[in-house]
DNA sequence: ATTCATCTATTTGTATACAAAGATGGCTCA
DNA sequence: TGAGCCATCTTTGTATACAAATAGATGAAT
């Protein structure tokens, strides 16, 4: 991937996650190379990439659009993150250091802050979003599983997109909190068991918010 | 993806699964090019393609050479393997048809006679395989989740190219028979923890299978 | 002789040109 | 008026040409 075809995919990746390009939105090569100010190679070489991540779609001779997802796509996806993250625990306990416990640990003290201060959730929403992917992203780190880590990055596209527009109740948002620090206080204790049933139950808590989010909006 | 690109994709796939191409060999694009008689423009997307699903590693601005695989490596995918396929099993239990069971009873009887055939290993494990892809293909077809089909799709790779240089033992291979069995019963009477535990250990029965031999070889 | 630098050759990355497949719109004919 | 077909226009797929980057080799200096 070079510079040109590396920086396009980031570009219109984060188009569409943004929702500036709307779902199942046409994508000319042309147009997007245009406006972008590059040829058509690298933008179909992007076109690719994202096609083989699932956030479009593309058929012969008819070019790519957005991907779009209904609720029973969203029902896999978590259903599956509940089952491979889950998984990362389970491995990442019993080689959990005690400065990645440590690591959790903070995240989760600076999320209870975030959560804390009186900012509309707008504001804070994003902030407490980028914690909860470092929180995510250090345990299957910790997993040593490089192709684990792969295919839950692949699967967590879309649900990003939900998270833009969604809110969480209140009490969503506590509930999220308390399986953060359920989820360390098993790692510590080395209960790899313990800490894959919370982080089960933490994924699909967030399903049916969002879920239910969607059935509303 | 178009005609030519499809194509030479397939038989790039397909060299490096049968070990036509060796392991990290360097895979220039004029020379895939000119030895399929095409630009280099399909045979790019090919590799990009195969990148993206793993089969070989790509650097900026130094080429794509074939992925190679440790003991690591494998137990990593047959580990997952071992999870998504038992979860399949899970989903697919309670949606099984009359239909469906037979179809796989089918199937099981169909290696069970070619198991029994006094032809040599090299001729009748490629048939084995063959039914046994379509075994565990159908019940991933059964569980109606398309991620979870793609993602174990993407994860399969690798474990083809041992399967084509291994030799099961007789007692693996009835052992392994005896399992499909099994998971059709358990899907017959309805039981999916049944049957999602008897995948799980089919699975990792594979991986000390494949691991036992790539040590010793 | 070894190491470092520079130059060259190979290979990838991007742009452009051309070919082929699809979509669109207007026209004819019933 | 409506259905079907043909022409045209748009868009994708492939080839080729050119630019940029890397690897390999040659040679000079210590």
């Amino acid at each position: 991937m070079a510079k040109i075809a590396s920086t396009v995919y980031e570009q219109i990746r984060t188009a569409i996650l943004s929702g500036e390009l709307s779902n199942s939105e046409r994508l000319v090569e042309e147009d997007l190379a245009v406006s972008l100010g590059i040829s058509r190679t690298p933008v179909r070489e992007a076109l690719r990439r994202l096609a083989a991540e699932g956030l479009v779609d593309v058929s012969p001779n008819r070019g790519a659009r957005v991907a779009e997802w209904d609720d029973h796509d969203l029902r896999e996806i978590f259903d599956l993150r509940s089952i491979l993250e889950s998984h990362a625990c389970e491995l990442a306990t019993p080689r959990a250091s005690a400065a990645e416990i440590e690591f959790l640990e903070n995240i989760c003290e600076e999320m209870e802050a975030l959560a804390k201060t009186d900012l509309s959730s707008e504001q804070r929403l994003p902030a407490l979003a980028a914690k909860n992917r470092i929180f995510h992203g250090k345990i299957i780190e910790m997993s040593n599983s490089s192709r684990l880590g792969l295919l839950i990055e692949t699967l967590i596209h879309v649900p990003i997109v939900m998270q833009t527009y969604k809110v969480y109740s209140p009490e969503a948002l506590e509930r999220s909190l308390r399986h953060h620090r359920e989820i360390v206080n098993a790692m510590k204790a080395g209960d790899e068991v313990w800490a894959a049933s919370v982080m089960r139950a933490h994924v699909l808590a967030a399903r049916e918010e969002v879920l239910g989010q969607s059935e509303t909006a």
